[in-house]
DNA sequence: TCAATAGTGTCTATAAGACACTATGCC
DNA sequence: GGCATAGTGTCTTATAGACACTATTGA
C-alpha cells in the first residue's frame, strides 16, 4: 500500500471593510508559483515556530501583506481536496476579517466586481460574504467595520451595504437600543454639512470582547 | 532563520446520538501513540490517495472507527497550537455527525458523563454541544436523530432531549407544519401501549438535501 | 368505560415593521 | 426662515408561548 503523502496545509484570509458604500476585500499579488503574478487572497503557510494557531496564523499573514493588525477575526472554514491546488492535495484554513478604513498598503476590490481568482479563492470570498451577510441579519457584527467613534446614521449605512437592502432607522435605532450595545460619547458630535449634527457612540467596553455568535443583536 | 516543520493535521469526528433519551457520544479506544488504550474521539489523518476532502476524510474515520456510514455530517471547525498534541504542532478539523440509532460496533457514552479525554477532546465536545443545541433553537437540524419514519411524539422527545427543556407540543406542532418538513405516510401509523396510535413521518425529499445553516427551521 | 397519548383551537404577550411626526443646527 | 438630517412616538401585523380543549385507540 502506498503511503499517503501529507496535505498542504495553508491559512487564508478574507479582509473586507467598507469604501464608497461598497463592501470591498483586500486582494494581494502573488509572488510565487503557483499563479504568481495574479490577485489572490492574502494566504500563506502555518508558521509552526512562531504561531499559537491557525488563526494566529491568519492574522500574521493578514499583517505581514496587508499591514492591517488586529482587526475582528473569524474562523470561517475549511477547503480541501486534491485537485485546488496545483502543488497537491491541499487544505487551507479561512478567516475572514472586518476593519474600518485600511492602510494604504492594501489593493481593495469592490466584492461585486472582483477580478477572476486563482485556486477557489472565488467560492471562498462567495462563501464568506454569504456568512457576513446572514450574520449582520441577527448579530452586531459589521459594528467592526465602523471606526471607533461612528454616528448612528454611519452605522445604520453600513447595515445597509452589507445587507443590500435599506433598513427602516426608527426601528434600526430601537434594536440598536435594546441591545445595549453602544455608548454615547459625552459631548461628542459630528457636524456634517449644513444640518443637525449628530452624536457620536462608541461600542459598549462590555461588548467590544464578546461580539460572538451567540449574541441576539440587531 | 530555522525552517518550520510542517503541522501534523488530522480530522476528529463528534458523533452524537440518542440512547434513552440521552444524548451520547461515540468514542474509541486508541490503539497507538499518543494516548494508546484511552477513550478519545474518533480520528486520524487524511489519506490524500483516498480522500476528496477533509471532510471526506472524517466520514471514512467514522465508517472505519465505528461502522456508521454516511450520517448528517457537518464541518464544525479547526482546534490548533503547538501545545494540544504531544507529537507537535498539530491542527484538527473537527466534524460532527447525527445519526439514529447506530451500529452495534460504537461504544457511546452520555455527553453528560464522559470520561476525562485526551488531547483538547474535552473542550471539542463541549464545543460541539453549544453548536448543536443552538442550531437545534432554530433549524430542523434534530431530524437526523430520526430514524426514517417517525411519529410526531418522537421528534418532540428528541427536540427536547437536545435542547434540555421541554417544548409545548401545540406549538411544536404548528412550527412544523408552517415548515412543511415532513410528510405523512398514508397508512403509516404507529400503536404503542394501549393509547391511541399515532401517524407515522417522514423528511420531505425536499429537504432532505438542503438542511442547511441557512434554514429557518424550527 | 377509562387510561393514555395524539392532536386542535384560541387567547395573550412580545417583537418586528411601517410611517408620521418632532428637533436642531447651519446656510 | 427653511433645508437637511437627527431622532421620537405610536399604530399595525406577524410570531411565539401558554393552556384548555377534543379525538382515538387498546386494555
Amino acid at each position: 500500500m502506498k503511503s499517503n503523502p501529507p496535505p498542504i496545509v495553508t491559512v487564508d484570509a478574507v479582509l473586507l471593510t467598507i469604501v464608497n458604500a461598497e463592501l470591498c476585500v483586500a486582494l494581494h499579488q502573488r509572488e510565487s508559483f503557483p499563479f504568481a503574478g495574479h490577485w489572490a487572497l492574502p494566504g500563506g503557510y502555518i508558521h509552526t515556530l512562531e504561531d499559537d494557531s491557525a488563526k494566529a496564523a491568519a492574522a500574521r499573514v493578514l499583517r505581514d501583506k496587508t499591514g492591517v493588525v488586529s482587526p475582528y477575526l473569524e474562523e470561517f472554514g475549511s477547503f480541501s481536496g486534491p485537485v485546488r491546488d496545483p502543488r497537491g492535495w491541499s487544505l487551507t484554513m479561512v478567516y475572514f476579517a472586518l476593519a474600518p478604513v485600511v492602510s494604504a498598503q492594501v489593493t481593495l476590490f469592490p466584492v461585486s466586481r472582483l477580478p477572476s481568482l486563482p485556486f477557489d479563492h472565488g467560492a471562498i470570498v462567495a462563501g464568506v460574504m454569504e456568512r457576513v451577510r446572514s450574520k449582520a441579519s441577527y448579530s452586531s457584527l459589521p459594528v467592526h467595520l465602523c471606526p471607533s467613534e461612528f454616528t448612528i446614521s454611519e452605522l445604520h449605512g453600513v447595515y445597509e451595504v452589507v445587507l443590500g437592502e435599506s433598513i427602516n432607522m426608527a426601528n434600526f435605532r430601537r434594536k440598536l437600543a435594546d441591545l445595549n450595545l453602544l455608548e454615547v460619547i459625552p459631548g461628542g458630535m459630528r457636524s456634517a454639512g449644513r444640518s443637525r449634527p449628530s452624536q457620536l457612540y462608541r461600542v459598549n467596553k462590555r461588548f467590544k470582547d464578546r461580539l460572538s455568535v451567540r449574541d441576539r443583536g440587531l
